[in-house]
DNA sequence: CAGGATCCTCAATGATACTG
DNA sequence: CAGTATCATTGAGGATCCTG
């Protein structure tokens, strides 16, 4: 999503690191990364079921297309989010967790979360109570 | 992008407010306020280049159409990320600029920019050097 | 100047069937 | 069981022209 065609060259230093005008932006890189339809949802269900079979996953995150769980999986274990591991015994089983990168990715989400929580009632009061 | 069709169960109570497996997730609205392709880059303008005309704003953010300038521009308003000032003169002269919200998302997008960083690098060595 | 209205394209996603 | 392979769909985004 955001694709980095352009060479803006932003006169706020400020803001360099951040903007995704900007080359190689680390935020539009994260956005990549955790983007997409799914990604989320499966980093969720990793994080909270442990190590998990891919037909146990595919059960929890509801309406997913083995299309799609397969090629998630597969950019999230390129980009070093999840494990995948393998034995081989038959019928195959095949086993995917969440890396300690995630771990460092939730306490940013939860922010996330509660900065749209709060975007989302300032159209109607401006309460100052904190839900965490 | 994340839709919430999906009627999950969570089982795991620790998840609650962060899965977008979940109805009314403020994470997927989070990611549904500043997705796409354009939103990110706007707001960026927006904050260093303060208020701006429509026409100076469509040249900094290069390569974006009237079509996805206008409706980001009428999203991000709607979901009060910025102001529309309309001065009725003529020529016509629109000035938008950003709003506090925006002000308490940057530090959350320089730390999901930061931990894209770690992600990217992390393939390579494992350097505990922090850049910030 | 600041958009609106239309039509069009393509990449992300879905559906279905098949395999090591 | 854990995926692959193919084809179909669709909606975000783009191109172009038009207007208050």
């Amino acid at each position: 999503m955001i694709t980095k065609k352009t060479t803006t060259r932003n006169t706020d230093e400020a803001l360099h690191g951040i903007c995704p005008c900007m080359e190689e932006c680390p935020l539009s890189k994260a956005i990549e990364i955790i983007g997409g339809k799914w990604k989320l949802q499966i980093l969720c269900v990793l994080k909270s079921d442990g190590p998990i079979r891919y037909s146990e996953l595919k059960k929890k995150v509801h309406g997913i297309t083995n299309t799609m769980l397969t090629s998630s999986l597969k950019e999230l274990e390129t980009d070093g989010l999840v494990n995948r591991k393998q034995y081989n015994v038959m019928p195959l089983r095949v086993e995917y967790s969440a890396t300690e990168m995630v771990d460092d990715l939730i306490p940013i989400l939860i922010q996330l979360g509660k900065w749209a929580k709060k975007v989302s009632q300032s159209g109607k009061v401006d309460v100052a109570g904190d839900t965490l």
